[in-house]
DNA sequence: GCCGTTTTCGGCCCGACTGTTTTCAGTCG
């Protein structure tokens, strides 16, 4: 029998709701198919176990007849209830919702007006100029539905870029918005801010007395290639990489509730505009306003909109409706790590193996950057498409570090380190003696990533359970938006590696970021420690350390979980009491 | 369909912009 993922069962659920939304159900129904996927999405454990316990309903937004069908599901690889809704709603027409514009009641006209079902139809249809004829159509709807279609072949559609890129992209635009006199505050808002994986577009909120002015300003910039919606207060372009960047302007006074809405995540911000009605205000991007009479109250900073709702102040990175604002409720939000804690770097390459830098231009850098030490992890000889070094070249390495020691005086440091190939059997492919010269081992997961769950998971566990290994590289494997993670049973990892006090990686890499936040959360109920590393290939990756501290905050991770936030004497001897 | 430290029934976020309209529905975030 194949086996249902938590993704699978994310994209089912989603998909009902949308197939609800297009028959027309009741939007609070749709809402919570929705709900649940999300809920699904944030779940750090399998569902398989939560569906073996009986336990499904601990999760937020899963009640009794959600569970019961995520069950059949997760049991059978099949749903009841899916197939017979197919029935009376063409799967296809899923497709169609994908098309910018084209919202269920859209969806559901061309499908009882005109019968179309898929996207050949659709664009068929459309180029007879049969859709514009539609009541509520028209000739500019259905130019948009051509060119949508024309550029769902390039695969634009749904496009999502990578934090680095988002977030540099972010950081250059407030620069250039941030010389002119009409702009008060800036900031970057949206999954940005959030330190999301992947963004789907880049969010700028500014506070100004002259908005017309930004707006001119955003659009006439030399980056902006296309005006996608230009209105008094909110503007979207697209800028020359294809990215979508909008713009919302507000009065200074609405800084702390602008900045809080335009944050999101989406989820976040209805749990909070529904914990305020619930104390009798509606909550918007512009105030908080008493249901029935009285003053508007304006909050110049978020954290003042938080606590007067009687919550902590919640960072963004946790704002994505896993259970946060019930945290805050109970002042259990911890004061998360942030990057000026972070001391050392635990995993780097050089021109040794496939970086692109010398030895000394990484430490020179890192030294530079303010860190007190830099662990050399080269890839090992197994991984050949990274010319990978053998075990004596191993030993000219060390040397190497020695000697660049030396011209440093004691406030930094480079410790002797490996990337260790981790073959397919769970051996290492260096032996003992050559490892136990090294200060630090990190092992590597690159190949054989697609073995049978429980061969792979019997290879991670004799990972962290191996004497030798002192950190699990980017455990889950992926490539955001190219290989999904790798189908390991975590729960018995994770437990291994705190028995065996391995520690975990969080790796900075943007297309990496791994641990994602929702397995850190897993990880750390089990105990384990962490580190936080770059995995630079050059001395400009050294920078990207910042992200693995946002992931690191996405799975709710103190200073005290991360072992790199301790001086390089602390870790050694963590190290060396390894057992 | 889910949820509850005011509710086990009666609620369920809020506003901007576009394109279709003669005052608003649909979509989006």
């Amino acid at each position: 029998m194949t086996q249902i993922s938590n993704r699978d069962v994310e994209r089912l659920l989603k998909n009902i709701s949308t197939l609800l939304e297009i028959k027309g159900e009741t939007r609070f129904r749709v809402n919570a198919y929705r709900n649940a996927a999300e809920s699904i999405a944030q779940a750090g454990g399998d569902l398989k176990d939560l569906v073996e316990k009986g336990d499904l309903n601990d999760l937020p937004g899963i009640g009794k007849a959600i569970g019961d069908k995520i069950t059949e599901y997760v049991n059978t690889g099949k749903l009841d209830y899916y197939d017979k809704l197919c029935e009376e709603v063409p799967e296809d027409l899923l497709t169609l919702s994908d098309l910018p514009g084209m919202g269920p009641k859209r969806v559901k006209a061309v499908w009882e007006k005109l019968g179309i079902t898929d996207i050949r139809g659709l664009k068929k249809a459309a180029q007879d100029q049969r859709v514009q004829e539609l009541e509520g159509f028209g000739p500019k709807i259905e130019e948009k539905i051509l060119e949508a279609l024309d550029q769902k072949k390039k695969s634009v559609s749904d496009q999502r870029y990578s934090l680095g890129d988002a977030w540099f992209q972010a950081q250059r635009i407030i620069a250039k918005l941030k010389k002119d006199p009409s702009v008060i505050k800036i900031s970057a808002g949206g999954s940005v801010r959030r330190m999301k994986a992947s963004v789907g577009d880049v969010d700028i909120l500014v506070a100004s007395d002259r908005p017309e002015d930004v707006m001119d300003l955003f659009t006439s910039m030399k980056e902006t290639e296309k005006v996608l919606l230009k209105g008094s207060t909110k503007t979207s372009v697209k800028v020359e990489n294809g990215m979508q960047v909008d713009l919302r302007v507000v009065e200074p006074a609405c800084w702390g509730t602008a900045l809080q809405y335009f944050t999101g995540s989406q989820e976040h911000n209805v749990k909070m505009r529904e914990l305020s009605l619930k104390k009798g205000f509606s909550l918007s991007e512009y105030a908080l306003s008493p249901v029935k009479e009285g003053q508007d109250m304006f909050f110049e900073k978020e954290s003042d909109l938080y606590r007067y709702l009687g919550l902590q102040w919640i960072p963004p990175e946790l704002r994505e409706s896993w259970g946060e604002v019930e945290m805050a409720k109970q002042n259990r939000i911890p004061q998360l790590v942030s990057l000026s804690d972070i001391k050392g770097d635990l995993q780097s390459h050089s021109d040794w193996s496939d970086g692109r830098n010398t030895l000394y231009e990484m430490a020179r850098t890192a030294y530079a950057n303010g860190l007190e030490y830099l662990l050399v992890t080269d890839h090992s000889s197994g991984l050949g498409i990274a010319h990978g070094i053998s075990g004596s070249k191993l030993m000219e390495q060390v040397e190497e570090i020695e000697r660049i020691n030396s011209e440093f005086n004691d406030s930094f440091r480079l410790l002797k380190g490996i990337e260790v190939e981790v073959k397919s059997d769970g051996t290492l492919d260096l032996n003992e003696n050559v490892l136990k010269e090294l200060d630090i081992v990190v092992a590597g997961i690159h190949s054989s990533l697609r073995q049978e769950r429980k061969r792979i998971t019997d290879r991670y566990l004799a990972t962290v359970q191996n004497p030798l290994v002192h950190i699990l590289a980017h455990p889950t494997g992926r490539l955001i938006g190219s290989r999904e993670e790798t189908d390991v049973d975590w729960d018995q990892v994770f437990r291994a590696a705190a028995e065996n006090r391995t520690l975990l990686e969080i790796n900075s890499n943007p297309m990496r970021l791994d641990l994602p936040g929702r397995l850190i959360r897993r990880a750390r109920e089990f105990g384990c420690l962490f580190v936080i590393n770059t995995d630079a290939h050059s001395t400009e990756d050294l920078n990207h350390l910042i992200f693995g501290v946002g992931t690191a905050g996405r799975g709710l991770l103190t200073k005290e979980d991360v072992l790199n936030t301790s001086s390089g004497g602390n870790v050694l001897s963590y190290i060396k009491d390894k057992p």
